[in-house]
DNA sequence: CCATTTAGTTTACGCGCGTAAATTATTTGT
DNA sequence: ACAAATAATTTACGCGCGTAAACTAAATGG
């Protein structure tokens, strides 16, 4: 922090006793050097405080140390968690992570793809909308860009797949549920955003009638990404129309299910699996707020820390160069066992 | 589309007929040059899909074209809706904006900066940490970069502040709960991260004392940012110890709301307006969620919109070199009656 | 229609760094 | 201690674009 201002790498050179194709190759990986030429400029560091200008770095570099990692939501607090995990991992990895959200809408989606393509990023770690994504568009940036493909598989795109195993989550709470009360029905979108939500269902109907059940799904109607309104409005309307054929209900997320906790509320319907209660609800995915809700939300809780894991460190090692060839990893989700069922 | 590849701005210009220059001074600002040029220009861009290298763009340019959004926890969905509602403002205006959080850390925040700097950003939003914050840091970077602070103020830095009146908020909600029932106390954190708390705890016993009430403010224990957390135990330590001296309960915010809302709930404390029920709570923000909690939370909500508006339009006057004292605007909340208080 | 304004063209340079090739200095191994 | 291996230096070029200056073409106005 000397007053004299370093305005450049040449410059910062010579203030270090480095020659700048050195301190340059420095920059890119500081192991790079040899330990005393590390510790002359990172002496030098320390008095100058001197950063290389990203945009001549990236300018040349064939591979800039950007990595795009993009959400379907934001605003959603599950995508908000997974992405600060990945941001930190890449952080530590050494690369320059950036966020973006789609915004549930898939023309932003695509715009997203197109910025992250102008910024020749190294990798992108992508969550799809679903359903609604340009698969064309999601296929062609994945043959452009080093992609892995989180939480929510689209095709056999991109180097990778990590996310939870959604018959492992439907099956494991489901069991959980038939053993310890009536057997659950089933409460989701009918048309929902997200292929995960396909195979909760699917899973759903095996697992009922692996146990000798008789499955019951209830599709509320609603669009797009506000799953606690759809959770409520379809909660009411189903609740008015007795339309739930068991006093336990399992929904097919989190989201669905705050909705349709606030509806039974409404309707004096007391949830819970205590004597008083009338109905027991439960949820999928371990939503950061589910221990907040009244009564707290049995869940099945995605394995944040190693999904995000699995996903930097595949991508991170196709970065490297280590080719491997296209895997698809579902990890176990964990019961959460509260109040509400 | 064509088959062949634009590789610089170049062959762009060439392709489309006009020179490179002006090419570029297109890219700068589409309106700097003559409709007729503007036309082919853009009838070859949609010909040839080229867009500018943005790291050769920005090498030589004074000012880049990107504004940095910073806030405190990103995972929280009240930042959350108004980053994405920044966002989408500096888009529309032509602007490339990047997303940071803090993550609720002090040396995050400081490292965030230091990253923006070297982005060479247009501008900056900025809500900083608060109280933890590095307040030397936070003024050598406004010294360095146009930036304006919103939500939570911290001196009289940057080009100006935009956030939500809190005295008015406080007021306004407390002087709702006196003339529907009982005085409120008051629910906050003892050391609370953001200095808002502090001017809706005073505006809390300044209004209490204009209508003649005494006040009564719990204050509970907790750090950083997971204020259910900090709502929830605080929430049940104070209910066993019966610390509420009033059946109303105003926080300090929503989040801290929801907390409390759990705790009542598992100790089978009814909330609510009803007949039936024991305790009123109310929170402040409008946060998201508070629309499900049981009860649905009464609050105060702040005016998103108004508040992104008036925080981005201000950034960009200031970009475009409208000079103007610092100021400070304080946007008034809107009462949402529901049905816990 | 010509003088004036405005916009586009040509030419040229520089930004800050990546990177390659040839050379020289330093470290290793024996 | 000397040859071989490794690392740093010198030199030089180029990336894709911003931008300035001098010039030329096109639009505007009376």
């Amino acid at each position: 922090m000397a007053g004299n201002k370093i305005r450049n790498m040449e410059e910062f050179a010579s203030v270090s006793g480095i020659s700048r194709p050195t301190v340059s190759k420095y920059f890119n990986d500081p192991e790079s050097v040899r330990d005393t030429t590390r510790t002359r400029i990172e002496a030098a560091l320390e008095l100058h405080d001197y950063r290389p200008n990203i945009y001549a770095m990236n300018q040349n570099r064939k591979l800039t140390k950007n990595v795009g990692i993009v959400v379907p939501l934001l605003s959603d607090p599950y995508f908000a968690e997974i992405a600060r995990n990945l941001e930190q991992r890449c952080l530590a990895a050494g690369y320059r992570p950036t966020l973006f959200s789609s915004h549930g809408d898939p023309a932003l989606e695509v715009e997203v793809l197109d910025t992250l393509r102008s910024l020749k990023p190294a990798g992108v770690l992508l969550a799809p909308l679903g359903r609604a994504s340009d698969g064309k568009a999601l296929e062609k940036f994945c043959e452009d860009v080093p992609t892995l493909i989180f939480d929510s598989s689209v095709d056999q795109i991109g180097l990778a797949f990590v996310g939870s195993d959604n018959f492992q989550f439907t099956t494991h709470i489901t069991d959980y549920l038939c053993r310890t009360g009536e057997p659950p029905c089933f409460f989701e979108m009918k048309t929902p955003a997200n292929p995960n939500a396909h195979r909760r269902r699917q899973s759903y109907l095996r697992a009922m009638e692996a146990f000798g059940h008789t499955p019951d799904v209830i599709s509320v109607e609603g669009e797009g990404w506000g799953f606690e309104e759809i959770g409520l409005l379809g909660g009411h309307d189903a609740l008015k129309r007795g339309r739930f054929s068991t006093n336990t209900i399992l929904c097919s997320n989190d989201r669905l299910a705050i909705g349709l906790l606030t509806a039974c509320y409404e309707q004096g319907i007391r949830v819970g699996r205590g004597e008083a209660c009338l109905i027991r609800v439960a949820g999928q995915d371990g939503h950061p707020y589910s221990r907040y809700t009244c009564p707290p939300l049995t869940t099945i809780s995605h394995n944040y820390d190693a999904v995000s894991q699995t996903a930097a460190e595949a991508l991170f090692a196709a970065i490297d160069g280590q080719v491997a060839a296209w895997k698809s990893t579902r990890l176990e989700g964990k019961l959460i066992l509260r109040d509400s069922a």
